[in-house]
DNA sequence: TTGCCTTATTTCGCAACCGTAACGGTGATG
DNA sequence: CATCACCGTTACGGTTGCGAAATAAGGCAA
């Protein structure tokens, strides 16, 4: 076990983004839909529906599931892969990169709360 | 808009922990239920419901259902007010410390592996 | 006691999500 | 061509969550 102060303070971190995140209107994703957009957000190209599942291991139906409803928000897009046209590559758009940055902001302003 | 690696950084630890988070089996906590885990276990006590309520934003009836949820995980539990006996106090579980400690080294090891 | 306020819970109808299994379309190999 | 493997989606049955409204039970004051 480490640090208790450490510890505590990453928890702390933990709960003033969550609890930002949580209070706020707007898109409330789910721990998968959210694991899913960093994943596409932050890792290299291409994302497929399988890749994607196996990542985060999750089965496959889970995946196209978050990807609907995430693309109904317009947080990201399908677009089917002209080699093999039984793959799909999930992409950004500018919607998911706006939001993640409001994100980013909220993890920000928690960690400087944190550590001051 | 802050700078932009702090916040790739801020996003990627996020990531890491919540991917984590994601794969491991056991609770499979949502957003709402894992605030109220933190809430009750780093703030100071007495949690009523409509503490929790008003502190997270939302509805009564989803902390009393989130509470059935993490109570039946005996990841916390209800005591019975004794002095307002309409009250309902939310106390801690060992079970449930050890839960958040687990994520709290999850949290650690992300932030470790973004600091290097 | 009566009436009213507060607290937490239950009920209702509805929507979202899960995993397993089956399915249709595409590529690859003979 | 025929077959087989692969990829994403859909179908299915079940679980869980939601908000609004109704309910149950305790406190409090006239």
């Amino acid at each position: 076990m480490q640090n208790k102060n450490t510890s505590q303070a990453a928890l702390k971190l933990w709960k003033q983004a969550l609890c930002e995140l949580v209070g706020r209107q707007g898109p409330d994703l789910s721990s998968r839909q959210m694991a899913i957009m960093l994943t596409v957000y932050l890792e290299q190209p291409p994302h497929t529906v399988r890749g994607l599942a196996a990542q985060l291991q999750i089965s496959k139906p889970a995946v196209t599931r978050a990807l609907d409803t995430l693309s109904k928000m317009e947080l990201l897009k399908r677009k089917p892969d002209e080699a093999d046209r039984r793959s799909i590559n999930v992409i950004r758009t500018v919607k998911g990169s706006v939001y993640l940055s409001e994100i980013a902001d909220i993890i920000e302003q928690a960690a400087w709360k944190n550590l001051t």
